[in-house]
DNA sequence: TTAGTGAGTTTAATTCTTCAACTCAGGGGG
DNA sequence: CCCCCTGAGTTGAAGAATTAAACTCACTAA
């Protein structure tokens, strides 16, 4: 029996990956989230190869993700650090989840090592919960299970002939 | 000035990459919660080579994600089918986190080929409503922005002493 | 007996990662 | 001036991962 389903390829989740699915990459994206800025800074964190480094920071910032900007401390040479622009903050409920998931089944024993706070940047420590990802969907309905959501196509959606 | 910082290589994030992180996993995950179940299903809605999809699935199986149970259609030998367990349907929230980034920053000028929808698998198709993904803390505080939340150490945190 | 199918393996070519060594531009000490 | 140091990369060779294509295996159907 003939169906037409969504094209996997022509999807958003296979382009994503093609950007931010590369080995280190969501690891540079996280350092940057936590504050790291140079060439060296990353390096030393993640401990990756320079010359990969190198290229994957070159991807990132040809994709959007981050952005080259100049950097010159008083008595030294001009330098460059990396940051992300907005497009790569928005990467932040991606890591967010794969925290969550890694701590649910992959966690240490003694407990996670990283907690995710509500701290807004220009308030003091006004809440500090702890923070999750949810779905919730545009009726209102929020908190919804794995199952409870499935995908549709879209307008942009390719359809291609399956078994 | 040297800090005590979250070890980067001790994080929960990281552990999930390396289960999920290869090439390929996230997506087969992808296709495993929109239905596919069979080896040959998998094969031909990614493309993906036949003897990567044999060991990816094996890497899923043995971390935990995906099941491998026997199956007979009638008058047919005895095959294997492959279904997430709850931890690889645990994966959603980060499957939605991606298409919805990749949905903003790298769509089809058509717009979005999948939305995710808001329909139990119980009842019919009660709400339908699109699906998001959103960040909220323990307070109740709902729909922070990327910069409303930090890291913080955890109970299983190590720390590196980083300049 | 011969052909066909789903589910994999095997193999060889290509590509990606890693590690180590090297470059390049400036700063500081002697 | 000369030599060594640092941060930020680049280059090159060895090793690991990915790909495509051909092959196996167990069984069914004609």
């Amino acid at each position: 029996m003939e169906m037409r389903r969504i094209d996997p390829v022509n999807c958003s989740v296979a382009r994503a990956l093609s950007v931010v699915g590369e080995r280190w990459s969501l690891l540079i994206v996280r350092e940057a989230l936590d504050g790291a800025r140079r060439f060296g800074e990353f390096h030393s964190r993640l401990g990756i190869a320079r010359n990969l480094l190198a290229t994957r920071l070159e991807t990132l910032v040809t994709a959007g993700v981050m952005r080259r900007v100049p950097y010159q401390e008083p008595g030294d040479r001009q330098r460059f650090a990396y940051e992300l622009t907005e497009q790569g903050r928005a990467l932040r409920p991606t890591l967010v989840a794969l925290l969550e998931w890694g701590d649910t089944y992959l966690a240490d024993p003694q407990g996670p090592s990283v907690i995710v706070r509500h701290r807004p940047v220009d308030e003091g420590s006004s809440c500090d919960e702890p923070v999750k990802v949810v779905l919730e969907c545009a009726a209102g309905h929020s908190h919804l299970a794995p199952e409870d959501v499935c995908r549709t196509p879209g307008p942009g959606a390719r359809l291609v002939e399956s078994s």
